[in-house]
DNA sequence: GAGCATGTTTCGGGGGTGTGAAGGGTCTCG
DNA sequence: CGAGACCCTTCACACCCCCGAAACATGCTC
């Protein structure tokens, strides 16, 4: 049996904390691109917030106001996918990986569909119209593509028989 | 030879505004792309912020938080760029080093598109309208320029069989 | 002459792609 | 329970082409 999970992309949980107490741990949070709200006590100095994935606000703080900076960073931490550019880039939180023609088109489904599984077939007619080259052209494209996109936290999940599934890497895990 | 200002790239204004006074303005604001920061009302709910150039704070605020939210925006809105002066001199974030005429020539493509790809055409027939000298002299000047533009911890990054791309070296690695 | 800008040659590294082969994990059927 | 089929992963290799970088040559300017 697999794994049930959620069939859509659940938004990720923000972490509270307070600053500037808990810096370190907002460091920690940043790498692994978790959204985070910082509670800043009265009559320190904000920080620099330049992740869009980090906010802050002053304490003592409104109910409302705190709801609604988490409802931003829930929203954003939820919209965010991969971009295929027109030179070929991938992009993802603000980093890059150049990706091969070949590569670029295995990319294509499985960015539309992220989240979500791309058959083998759809993949294999986006790279190859014309009919595959070889038995296993598809697995080893794929291997190297994921070897290439570990770089940004993504990675290609095999959904055994049905196809491949692209999602950002658990930062829990 | 005379310098006599930085040129730096004016970082694009915020624009404050009073929320919901002003709510007519803020539309117009984001389809311009440009950042904002709303002024909120004591009693009044929280907009509802999804774009990453845009702010609010609650009134009555401190000066110093208001400051931290305008300079989050300056960051966002005003990715700094690059600029190549009349003189030859490349500047980034306050320093500066001279490029030959040459090198002026293809800096000028990667600057207009930092932080994307300029193609090797493109830059070719910036440097040389008139023809390429030989096989690889773009190539050898993209390492001469490389060495330059290192002191202003800029780099070209090659994206193979499409071009070159210029962007400020990542101080995480 | 010293130093710089530019062009040219040459060697070598490494990427992009296809192919074969070995191997592990999972399911099914006897 | 074991054998085999199926699906996928990974490695190693070959081939071609793109690009990097050093070294050298030439001409120009101060």
């Amino acid at each position: 049996m697999l794994v049930t999970q959620c069939p859509y992309r659940a938004a990720m949980d923000v972490v509270l904390l307070r600053w500037p107490e808990e810096s370190p741990r907002r460091t920690q949070l940043e790498m692994g691109a978790r959204p985070r709200l910082l509670l800043v006590e009265p009559g320190e100095p904000p920080p620099d917030c330049r992740d869009p994935l980090e906010d802050w606000i002053r304490l003592p703080a409104d109910d409302q106001d705190v709801r609604a900076r988490l409802a931003t960073l829930v929203t954003r931490s939820g919209a965010e996918r991969p971009v295929l550019d027109d030179d070929g880039l991938l992009w993802f939180r603000g980093a890059w990986v150049s990706l091969s023609p070949v590569e670029q088109s295995l990319a294509g489904p499985l960015i539309e569909r992220f989240g979500a599984v791309a058959g083998r077939d759809t993949l294999r007619r986006r790279a190859w119209p014309e009919g595959l080259p070889s038995r296993n052209a598809l697995d080893v494209h794929m291997v190297r593509l994921r070897r290439r996109i570990a770089a940004l936290a993504l990675e290609v999940r095999t959904v055994r028989s049905r196809g491949y599934l692209l999602q950002a890497v658990d930062p829990a895990r």
